[in-house]
Parts: structure tokens; C-alpha cells; sequence
DNA sequence: AGCACGCCGACT
DNA sequence: GTCGGCGTGCTC
């Protein structure tokens, strides 16, 4: 069958249609069609054509193509198709999100061409009557302007649709097309010289032309960016592509512009805050193969590029790399598919590389480049255990943790206090009768906002307001217990009356732009306390900040989460890598009950590739990642029996291909937002089996009968195991 | 996912 | 007697 055209659609399912193409008309894969669906008129796009479809089946005609050309180009295509077949999630949901959302919703793949205007020669502004004040202002502004200004310019400029219309009108400015933005050259810095040891790690660096995966072990404050800078402008050609994945929160102004002041115009930013049209004219951008450098979040690795020379992961261990929800996909594990299907040489950045990386670089999966030097005088920091055991804290500080604030406070220097929780704290409790706040839709407790006097779940969307007394037994002991941002925020201030407190967390920055109205204080270098979350981990740097404490450390040690020491030995040298990036020496001091636990001691006297060497070897005792595959099946419903019921009918129709399965048991927060959540657990040593056994328990729970209400997922590489 | 069809409760 | 609740089944 020759005219026929295999189709997929925007939508959660795991099969593909078949339609009959038209005498006259051609289609190729990638290409964006109309197709009717049942009663429904719907974006098709292509994936087959001359196929057989299944017998008895009479075909419907395929709808007109949107364009005569593959909206999306075949290695994109091909990525995505190996991503839905590793991560079991459906097809065309997986090529429809390599599209932008206008072309999903079947709108043309082109811009409206921009207009722009110009004021004429012989334009007067003072020929325009006192009223038209706006104008006159428009048409001097204009004049000022050495060539075609486009109307987005002008309307960001303040001017409105109007008062140009009104200037048109009045035969004062004529309309043209603007041209295309040229890069400055004039305007671009030369790179500034390599350290020697920066040198010495950039030579071990991957050759441009081919694949190969380097895992860039560089600690922090030693200049990583430096070497990505040095490596594309080395080794990208002209005409070509390339692509910066970073995590959503270094996605910053900041960091686009130190990239724009060595590659201007190149350089285009792919995130979450653009809107459609952005989108489309970035995507098409791209799939004209502009030589644009990308600096984009995890989506950005579906781009149609025409052309890559290279793919650098920033942090590649953060675990927002990892959707949390829906197609979850690694965005830096597709980063190094596409490295390959595209033959180009992918580089993996961080001071904390992963397990997974680190293991891959030990095996010789990846090649390793090690920095190991701080950039000028900084030198690493010195960590130091402080046990809390039996001393009397205020408000979760210890009397030496605040005399060591104090030291730096009056020496003029600054100081980061991490604290792992927002709100004011965690619980409230009383001390009469012992009832505790509990959400009402979670198996979790209502966490204390004092800024505002309310009780809210950190699972849900709901919140009360806090009671003054208990309101099982009405005591007045009823009282917040363990330690938030807020509370150590109030604590600190009372005791540094003088110092300005600056907390960083989720509930002080929500507003936009005011987290950098907050380190604009840290910046300018007085004294001063930060307190806040993981928020100050990522990508900021603090020059003045000379000491680092972490509040409570001991979260991470006795989690039932495998992950959780990594995370946390990564999350404290991330923290600890904001300290003593100048000349003033840093310290870090972390409080905790276990002090004389192992991997706190390793984090003391060891290097981070000896301690990731050690989890690594209990990773393989336990038949652990990066081992063995895991894959996780998820199953939420209005009861927990019928989750459980669920998972473990999933269990059955698994167990006889021979791989190990845990559960099914309930997730450790096992009701959420009144939904009842439970676990099955795939591990094996052979990736391919369990992809297989994956994809028919996937089949299979497709056709079979579910309880009303139950949902079900599948995360593959899952990074959250509660 | 839509969108239809279909079979049981409170309204003109 | 109908309007409409959302359960289940299908879409080439």
C-alpha cells in the first residue's frame, strides 16, 4: 500500500491511525496534516507512509498538510520516538511536545512578517498640535533612531498602537520592513585567558566533529562557564548550532548576558516563561538553521536543530533536569541520545556530577575532565561538624554557630544560613494532649506561616488560618515545633539587631524580579545574614559570604529515599561552594545530631569523587542504580485498596519475565490531596528486559479493566522513589 | 484526551 | 414526562 499514511495525534494514546492520502497528494514523515478523528477535526502528524494497516479496516482520506515540507525533521523525530519507546510514554504525545504550541494547535508555521516604521526626512515634530503630546514625543524619539524601528520595539518603548497610527495618518512616518538583527561584532569581548589549570582540563575536553560524552568534573568557583565559552568558540563552526542545557533557576538575565557578550546575537534562551509566539519564533529560528546558540531548560533538548556541533549540561546532577510529571523524561539523558544521533560531542558540567555520570566516567562509558583549582586567590572551604546533641539552641541555632555569625558579622563579612524547610515551622503541636495539625487531604502535617498566621500543607493547595489554642483541648500551649526560614529569620534578627536578615525561599520571591531586588543588598557587599532553602544552592555567587552554616543536615541520613545521601552531600557542597569565593577565606559549619555519622565525616576529610566512589559500591552491594534499570509503576485512586489491588494485578502479569519487583506498597505520603498513592518497584540488570517487560504490562494494562478513578503512571529512571 | 451514547434521579 | 449526571467505549 503505497497510499497510505500512518498518524499520530496529540493525545495519551498508544496507537497510531491510518489514513489513505488523496490521489495527487504526497506526504512525507514529520509532516503536520488535518486529519478527522471520529467526529473531531484534529492535527495529525505523519510518522509512516506506504504502510499496511490492519485488516478490515476501510480508511478514511487524510486531511490537507499544514505545509509541504516536515515540520519536524527526522533526527528530532527520531529522539523523541526513542524517548517514547525508553520512557514508555505515548508517541504522538512525545512528537507533538517537540512541536511549539502554535504549531500544535494547526496554526501556520510562519511569522507574520513584523512591521516597522520609519520617520520621513521632512518630519517636524513641532508641526503637531500642542495636544498630540505622545506624538510629538513618538516622532522625535523616531527621528533619533538610525534606521527601521520595529513596532515591538516602539510599543516596548512605551508608545501605543495609536499615537503611531495617528503619525501614519498625518503622512509623518511610513511604514517598512525591518531587517533581520546582525550580530555587533563591535560589541563582542574577547574571551578572557584560561587559568593554567584551566588549560590543563579544556585539553581534556572532547574534539569537536564527533560523539563522545565528557563528564566535566569542576568544583565549584573553578570556572566552568569559562570552558564552555572557550570550547564553543573554539570549536563551533559559523554556520552551526549549539545547545546549553541549564537548570530553570540559572536561567537568568545575568547568565544570558555573559553569554551574549562573547557571542551577541547567537545566542537565543528556550524557558518556560516564553509565550507562543516566542516560542514559534525561536523554534522556527532554529529549524531554519540559524547558527544560534541555545541557552535553554530541559525542553530544549526536543528543538528541531539543523545543524549541532555541540551540547554542554550545565549541573548536569540537578534534578530538574528530570520531568516530575507527565512525559518524564531526563532532559540531560536525551541531551547525550542526541549527542549521538547527531554526532556531536556532548559535555557534562558539575561540581557534584551525579552517581549515574560518575559511574559512566569510571567505566568508561564517558571521559572524564577534572578542574580541581579555584579561579585567583579562592580557596576551597573548610567544613566543620558541630553536634547539637544535648546543647540548648535558640530557635535551632547553637550558642558557637551564633558566636561564629557574630565573628563574621563584625569582621564586615557575610553569612549564608541554609535551612532546608520554609514557613515558620514544620509542625504545630501541643504540649497539654499532644494532637498535632494535620492537612486534611494529606498524610502530612500543616506546616506554620507565621508572616501571615496561617497553617498550610506543602502537598496541597490548602491552608487555614493558624488557631491561638488547641483545638482538641483548647490548651494554650499550643505551639510551633522545629525550625523554617521564617523562624530562623526572626531568630537571627533578634539576635543581630544591627544586621540587615535577607530570606530567600519560595514565599519571599514569589513576586517577580524581587529576588534580585533581595541580593542587590548581598551584592553590594555589606554585612549582612541570608537565610533561606536550596534556592541559594543554585547559581548564585556571594563573594562576600565567608561563612556557611546548615541548620539541620540530618534530614538526608535516614531516609528511606535511596538517593537522599547523594542529594544531600550534593546540596551541602553546593551550599558550601557560595562561601570563600574571594580572598576571605570560607568556612562552613553544619549542625547535626550525627556527627559521628559516615558520610558526614566523608564530607569533612574526603573528596567528593571518594565519597560518590563509596555510595557508589553501596549502590552495587544493594543492586542499586546505576546498577541495575529502575523503573517505578505509580497507581493513585480514592482508595488505597483498590491502588494496591491495582499494582498488584501489574505484579502478576510481570512476574514471570524473571525480574525483581518490589511491592506494591503505599508511597510514603500515602494520600495526597485526597488521593490514595501506591508503588510497584522494576529493577533489573538488563535494561532492554525491562523496557520490554514495560512496554507489554504497558499493552496490557491499556485493554484490561481498571477501578473507576485510578490513574496510573510509569517513571522510568525515577529520581523521587517515596 | 475528546466526544458520543446510554441509563437512572430532581425539575417544569 | 424531560434535563442532565458522568460511566464506558471508540476514534484509522
Amino acid at each position: 500500500m503505497t497510499d497510505t499514511a500512518r498518524i499520530v495525534l496529540s493525545r495519551p494514546l498508544r496507537q497510531a491511525f491510518d489514513y489513505r492520502i488523496p490521489d495527487g497528494q504526497t506526504v512525507m514523515p514529520g509532516q503536520r496534516v488535518r486529519v478527522r478523528f471520529g467526529r473531531q477535526q484534529l492535527v495529525g502528524l505523519v510518522i509512516a507512509t506506504g504502510v499496511t494497516p490492519p485488516e478490515g479496516l476501510s480508511l478514511r482520506p487524510l486531511g490537507p498538510p499544514l505545509e509541504d515540507w516536515a515540520a519536524l525533521p527526522d533526527d528530532t523525530r527520531e529522539l523523541m520516538s526513542w524517548a517514547a519507546r525508553y520512557y514508555q510514554h505515548p508517541l504522538g504525545e512525545c512528537l507533538f511536545m517537540a512541536l511549539p504550541p502554535a504549531l500544535r494547535r494547526g496554526q501556520p508555521a510562519s511569522l507574520p512578517t513584523e512591521t516597522g516604521w520609519r520617520a520621513r526626512p521632512d518630519a517636524d515634530p513641532d508641526t503637531l498640535p500642542p495636544q498630540a503630546r505622545k506624538q510629538k514625543m513618538l516622532l522625535s524619539w523616531l527621528k533619533q533612531q538610525p534606521d527601521i524601528t520595529r513596532e515591538s520595539t516602539i510599543r516596548a518603548e512605551g508608545f501605543s498602537l495609536a499615537q503611531i497610527r495617528g503619525l501614519h495618518q498625518r503622512g509623518l512616518i511610513d511604514t517598512a520592513t525591518p531587517k533581520p538583527p546582525t550580530p555587533d561584532q563591535a560589541y563582542l569581548d574577547s574571551l578572557p585567558q584560561l587559568t593554567p589549570a584551566q588549560q590543563a582540563a579544556y585539553r581534556q575536553l572532547p574534539s569537536p566533529g564527533a560523539f563522545t560524552t565528557t563528564l566535566l568534573y569542576g568544583i565549584t568557583g573553578s570556572g566552568k562557564t569559562e570552558l564552555y565559552l572557550h570550547y564553543l568558540q573554539e570549536h563551533l563552526g559559523a554556520d552551526q548550532q549549539a545547545l546549553i542545557l541549564v537548570p530553570e533557576i540559572n536561567l537568568t538575565p545575568q547568565t544570558v548576558r555573559r553569554f551574549r557578550r562573547y557571542f551577541g546575537e547567537r545566542i537565543q534562551v528556550w524557558h518556560s516563561a516564553l509565550n507562543d509566539t516566542e516560542r514559534l519564533r525561536t523554534w522556527l529560528s532554529i529549524r531554519r538553521g540559524d547558527p544560534a546558540i541555545v541557552i535553554g531548560t530541559r525542553s530544549a533538548v526536543t528543538l528541531p536543530f539543523a545543524d549541532i556541533g555541540a551540547i554542554v549540561v550545565d549541573e548536569e546532577h540537578d534534578s530538574s533536569f528530570k520531568q516530575g510529571e507527565g512525559f518524564r523524561y531526563s532532559g540531560r539523558d536525551l541531551a547525550v541520545v542526541r549527542g549521538q544521533m547527531n554526532d556531536c560531542p556532548v559535555i557534562l558540567g558539575s561540581a557534584t556530577p551525579s552517581t549515574e555520570s560518575f559511574h559512566n566516567a569510571r567505566t568508561g562509558k564517558y571521559r572524564l575532565a577534572r578542574l580541581e583549582e579555584r579561579v585567583g586567590d579562592a580557596r576551597p572551604p573548610e567544613m566543620t561538624l558541630l553536634d547539637i546533641r544535648s546543647r540548648p539552641l535558640e530557635g535551632g541555632l547553637a550558642r558557637p554557630t551564633l558566636q561564629a555569625i557574630g565573628e563574621r558579622i563584625e569582621r564586615g563579612e557575610q553569612v549564608l544560613v541554609f535551612v532546608n524547610r520554609r514557613g515558620y515551622a514544620p509542625v504545630m503541636m501541643c504540649f497539654d494532649c499532644g494532637h498535632m495539625m494535620d492537612c486534611p487531604h494529606c498524610d502530612a502535617r500543616l506546616t506554620y506561616h507565621r508572616r501571615d498566621r496561617a497553617l498550610r500543607c506543602h502537598h496541597c493547595d490548602h491552608q487555614r488560618a493558624a488557631p491561638a489554642t488547641c483545638p482538641e483541648c483548647d490548651s494554650e500551649a499550643f505551639q510551633p515545633v522545629g525550625q523554617g526560614t521564617e523562624r530562623t529569620e526572626d531568630i537571627l534578627e533578634a539576635q543581630f539587631p544591627e544586621t540587615p536578615v535577607i530570606r530567600i525561599d519560595r514565599d519571599s520571591t514569589r513576586r517577580r524580579g524581587r529576588i534580585d531586588q533581595l541580593l542587590a543588598t548581598v551584592n553590594d557587599g555589606t554585612p549582612c545574614i541570608l537565610v533561606g532553602t536550596q534556592m541559594l544552592a543554585k547559581g548564585h555567587d556571594f563573594p562576600n559570604v565567608s561563612l556557611v552554616v546548615a541548620v539541620n543536615a540530618d534530614g538526608g541520613l535516614f531516609s528511606v529515599d535511596f538517593r537522599a545521601p547523594e542529594t544531600l552531600i550534593q546540596t551541602l557542597l553546593q551550599v558550601s561552594g557560595r562561601a570563600g569565593r574571594h580572598r576571605i577565606p570560607g568556612r562552613v559549619l553544619i549542625q547535626t545530631c550525627h556527627s559521628d555519622h559516615p558520610l558526614l565525616q566523608q564530607l569533612c576529610e574526603a573528596d567528593y569523587p571518594d565519597i560518590v566512589d563509596h555510595l557508589l559500591s553501596e549502590r552495587e552491594a544493594l543492586g542499586l542504580p546505576p546498577f541495575r534499570a529502575m523503573a517505578i509503576l505509580r497507581a493513585e485512586s480514592r482508595d488505597m485498596a483498590d491502588s494496591l489491588a491495582f499494582l498488584d494485578g501489574a505484579r502478576q502479569m510481570a512476574a514471570r519475565d524473571g525480574l525483581a519487583i518490589w511491592g506494591p506498597l503505599p508511597a510514603i505520603i500515602a494520600r495526597r490531596a485526597d488521593r490514595h498513592r501506591a508503588q510497584l518497584v522494576f529493577v533489573d540488570e538488563r535494561r532492554s528486559r525491562l523496557q520490554h517487560t514495560l512496554a507489554q504490562l504497558c499493552g496490557a494494562l491499556d485493554q484490561g479493566d481498571k477501578p473507576a478513578g485510578l490513574r496510573w503512571q510509569i517513571d522510568v529512571d525515577p529520581i523521587e522513589t517515596g
